[in-house]
This record gives structure tokens, C-alpha cells and sequence, in this order.
DNA sequence: GAAAAAGTGCCAGTCACTGGCATATTTTGT
DNA sequence: ACAAAATATGCCAGTGACTGGCACTTTTTC
């Protein structure tokens, strides 16, 4: 069994626990590395399992698919970002909330997490399986945010379009600032941190007001942005 | 063999092509039918190309998966509305050509289409496996009008951001217009024709730029559309 | 009417995924 | 420290979607 480092934070759990923790992360960073290596496809569950020491049975006790455990960086995100979803307040504006965290989601990922991610999206941009999983798991992640301002708002997304329009644009903004992200850290000399993630992001969400008041002009009047 | 109406509009067609168009049907109506009776997942291929009277094998060779068979009603209509991308005009808004071609596709639709579409969204909504499939085609048509505009406007959509923008927003009027209509038409009394959920779709369309100067204002003022 | 082209069925195989049960490990209570 | 309870793992035998290959039949072409 090959000794590794204890992953952060984890100091004060109990044994059975961090078993389980440290083999969920070998079940993600062991399919990671293999699908990298020789494509989504060409690596199958038994090969993965085998270089995970575990059993396929086991596999499935941790990840639901193959998919899941492909995207599982990503997956660490979307539970952090659902977590903090829990205490929206009433007040302030609903997409500055949404957006704040966002942020606070990715500030609290652990130091590593940036390059999984980065190498994540890179695997799924060019694995058709995985880019459906994407999506369809971006998809329920709106559902999670309508449900959110359903709960701190008192009020039916069928009966207020603005809950739907509101979802609408975080995704829109998460999904164009990492994407815009993702591109500018393509070529692989030095990963892009956690902090450049959120700026994209950001910025995605700070263009959004600017965006919905867009007035097609004609080229010459007003530049596109980026 | 059961014989059945001939389908709309295929009289000319060799004999070759008719046979082929038929099986194709047969299998997307067998499959229709038996999902709505017993459930997606407790209908396993072999039954259904049993009471489609073909093969396992030559399944696979009308529809590459047991998801695509089901949303079949909804591929055809993307079909057709991938076909109208082609002749884009440059000149005219973009987002009433795009909502144009759409009403283009439904009225292009066949008679029994409708009630075919009504009842397989109604499936897909409580099949996961369907949901999923239903969020990636729906990407992937994105994709297609994304291609579209960049095409007719002879513009990269990564310099200017308001091709994902204009997409975006297609696919939403869509996507919201379409559920509209599955919400007024689920008690199957009485089935809505096409035309009914062209108004939604276009309703969606139209209420956009209305949506985009949406500022929040307190109930009071302003009861929220819909 | 024969040759070519295209469609279909059968067979054997791969692989993701699941239920059930025996075995091992960790925790709990004393 | 030790037994009992709780929980995790592995093994086995399955199901079901999907694929390649090849023989066979039907339709088209000349």
C-alpha cells in the first residue's frame, strides 16, 4: 500500500472515517490520472479499481458512475456551493448573494483542487459522456439555487419569473467565467489558481447588469467586449 | 406484419427508403407506448424490439441509444430546426429569426406530432435517465445555433460575447415557452395543437427584451408576469 | 435476370452496474 | 481488554445496453 500524505483538515476524525475520505480521493485522483493518460473510454472500472486497491463492488459505494468519479473535482464544488446556498438571506440582491458564494465555495476548496479542475474540464471537453454529465449536472444545480430563493423568498419560481431569470444568470455567469477561465489556462505552462477562477467568475457575474441593457449597435459604434 | 396509414408525405420515396422510414417510426411509437405504460426503466430492449418485430441489432441501426428512441419526437424537432439554421439571413434580429425558424420547425411537424411531443416530455420529466438526455441535446442544439450565427455573421463567439448571449437566450425562450405549454396541457383532456405551443414559445421570445429591463421592484407595484 | 448495393438477423462478446451474502475491520459498551 | 454491534469490503452471479463480424435476404441497378 503506498503511503500519502493526509490530506488537509482532517486531523480530528475518526479512523473509519478518514479511511473512507482518503479512499474516495485515491478512487478520484487514480481515475483522473488514468483517463488523462489513455482516455475515458479506453480505461475501464476494473482497471481503475485495480490501481485503487478496491474492489469494483467498492468503487460503486463511493461514486454512483463512472462519470461521477471522472467529475468528481467538480462535484467537490457544486456540494460546497449547495452547502453555502443554505443561508442566503432576504435583503440584499439575490445575484450579488449568489455570486458572493460562488466565491466563498472556491476559497474554500483545498489547495490542489485548482489543477483536478482544470484538468477535469479539460478531460470533459473532449469526452462526450462527461461533457453530458456536465450538463446535466449543471442542470440540478439550478434546481438547487431555484429551490434556495424559493425557501429565503417565501415565493413559487412558477409564479415569479425573476427566480428562474436569476438562476438563469448565475449558471450563465459560472459556466462563461470558468469556461473563459479554462481557456486562458489551456496551455499548461503554469495552472491558473483558484483566485484567477474567481475573477473570471466574477467578472462574468458583474457583466451580467451591463449585458441584459445591451443594445445591438453596429461594430463600429461599440467594440464587443473581451 | 400489423399494416398501418402510410405516414404523411412519403408516397414518392422508393421502396427502400419507405420500409426504413416505417421501421423507424414503428420502433419511436413501440417504444412511446410501452415506456408510458410500464415505466423507461422497466422496459428492456428485447421486449420492445420484440413488439417492434425487428432485431436488437437492427435497433442500433435506427437509433444509437435506448434514450434517443425515447426522446424521438423531440430529436425530429430539433432536426428540423437545425435544417432552418442554415438559411439565417444576415441583417434581421438575430432572436426573431431564430424564434421565426422555430415556429418554421413545429408547423413543419406532422399531424400527431404534437400529441407524440406532449407525451414524451411528460416521460422525460419523471425518467431521470431522460432528463439527463433531454439537458445534453439541448446543449448540443445550442451548439448548432451558436455555429449558426458565426456562420452568418462571419464573427468567432468567443470575441463577441453576444452570440452565446443571443443563443442563451433562445434556448431559454424555448425551454421556458415549451414547459408552459406542458404545464397547460397536462390534464390530457384535450391535447394542445401545435399552433398552441407556438404561442408559448413565441410569447417567451417576445417577453426577452421586456426581461432584460426587468428591474426589481416590490410586489406592489408590480405583481411578476405569469 | 444477374450483379451490386443495402438492410437484417444471429452470435458471441464487452462493460457498466446491482443484489446478496460471507468475511473483515472498526466502534461501542462493559 | 474484550465481546457484541455496527459498518465496510470482497466475491459471485447476474442483468441489460451496446458492438463487431459474418451469413443471409431484399431491393436496386444495369
Amino acid at each position: 500500500m503506498t503511503t500519502r500524505p493526509a490530506p488537509e483538515g482532517e486531523e480530528h476524525l475518526p479512523l473509519r472515517e478518514r479511511k473512507k475520505r482518503r479512499t474516495r480521493r485515491v478512487l478520484a485522483d487514480t481515475a483522473l490520472r488514468l483517463f488523462l493518460q489513455r482516455g475515458y473510454d479506453d480505461v475501464t472500472l476494473d482497471e481503475l479499481t485495480e490501481h485503487a486497491r478496491v474492489s469494483v463492488r467498492t468503487f460503486f459505494r463511493y461514486y454512483s458512475s463512472k462519470e461521477e468519479v471522472a467529475m468528481a473535482a467538480e462535484g467537490e464544488l457544486w456540494e460546497a456551493y449547495a452547502r453555502r446556498l443554505h443561508d442566503l438571506a432576504p435583503g440584499g440582491p439575490a445575484l450579488e448573494q449568489l455570486r458572493d458564494r460562488y466565491v466563498a465555495a472556491v476559497r474554500e476548496m483545498p489547495g490542489e483542487w485548482t489543477e483536478r479542475y482544470l484538468a477535469t474540464r479539460g478531460l470533459a471537453a473532449r469526452t462526450p459522456a462527461l461533457r453530458a454529465h456536465h450538463t446535466a449536472a449543471t442542470d440540478l444545480l439550478q434546481v438547487r439555487i431555484i429551490e434556495a430563493l424559493e425557501r429565503v423568498m417565501g415565493v413559487d419560481s412558477r409564479r415569479d419569473v425573476r427566480l428562474r431569470l436569476v438562476s438563469d444568470m448565475t449558471i450563465a455567469a459560472v459556466r462563461y467565467g470558468s469556461k473563459n477561465w479554462i481557456r486562458e489556462n489551456r496551455t499548461a505552462e503554469r495552472t491558473g489558481d483558484g483566485e484567477s477562477l474567481i475573477r473570471e467568475v466574477v467578472a462574468a457575474f458583474d457583466a451580467l447588469p451591463g449585458a441584459v441593457a445591451l443594445a445591438p449597435t453596429s461594430p463600429e459604434e461599440r467594440p464587443p467586449a473581451r
